[in-house]
DNA sequence: CCGCTATTGATACTCGGTCTCAATAGTACA
DNA sequence: TGTACTATTGAGACCGAGTATCAATAGCGG
């Protein structure tokens, strides 16, 4: 994805454009794989960057709120983030290699439906992710 | 849920029976909410027990290893334990006060499918939850 | 260029969870 | 009813992820 374009996004809400954003920002377009919020400080350290960890921290929340950024829910329980195209969408996560797809189209709106009416819940939101092996660790496990 | 029940599926599973496994399995058994680890190791040693928490922690996992105890994952990002009915089940959670609904029947295999065919995963689990605001915590707030 | 205030880095802290290791206690078996 | 074998235990140090505080700094509107 396009650091300016995430950068334009966190202005539009009126938020400040600061050296230490811009850097984390960078760093994080350039990454393909979820990754954690001290990855990516100390990547920025190891860079010469002078950025404190609870900047990375909170730039990441920031937008997390905006939807630039997803969290992936690992099934031993930690988390990773991710970058998010516009929309609706949700993650197939590899869980060998940690491998992302996003996809698009849940049809899980009936269900919901059917639990409100149920329940008297009002649903807010849903939270789906597959998880499974993908094709390049699924042929390394078989030359072994 | 009963706590000898519990112990059984321990027994069955070649794990041994012990006290520290009794307190635990009997004290989440009376629990309806999400709880965490410590709540339970708190709890007990207000009680009296010895059990550490490192015990409380190991058997826990044992459980979720079972299947008998399940993972919410709350929209903070924090996470809690509560016990599940057998089979293939998901959660309905209260963001307010953390009321859970277990329901069955989440249709997804389509589009499981579908994935699978298109990114050549070999999909092997999914984790979906609901998220809203529960009839009661609705009133509550509308009396505010 | 100035001033206001959002943002910053350092630091100390919490919370959830893991690792190690010597001591203990279930259990299978005689 | 022992006894021996080994799974399990509690203590305590440790770790990763995230938050709270606060004085210093740097964006940005004017
Ligand atoms: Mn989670
Ligand atoms: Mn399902
Ligand atoms: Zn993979
Ligand atoms: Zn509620």
């Amino acid at each position: 994805m396009d650091a300016a374009h995430v950068l334009e996004s966190l202005r539009d809400v009126g938020l400040r454009i600061t050296g230490p954003r811009r850097e984390v920002v960078e760093a994080i377009c350039a990454r393909e794989m979820p990754f954690s919020a001290d990855e990516v400080y100390d990547e920025l350290r190891a860079a010469g960057s002078s950025t404190g960890r609870a900047t990375v921290f909170r730039t990441l929340d920031l937008l997390v709120g905006l939807r630039l950024l997803g969290r992936v829910h690992r099934p031993d329980g930690s988390h990773g983030y991710v970058l998010r195209e516009p929309g609706h969408r949700h993650h197939l996560v590899c869980s060998t290699c940690g491998t992302v797809v996003e996809f698009q189209g849940c049809n899980v709106a009936a269900l919901a439906d059917e639990l409100a009416d149920r329940t008297q819940f009002r649903i807010e939101g849903h939270w789906l992710e597959f998880f499974g092996v993908c094709a390049d660790c699924q042929s390394r496990d078989a030359a072994d």
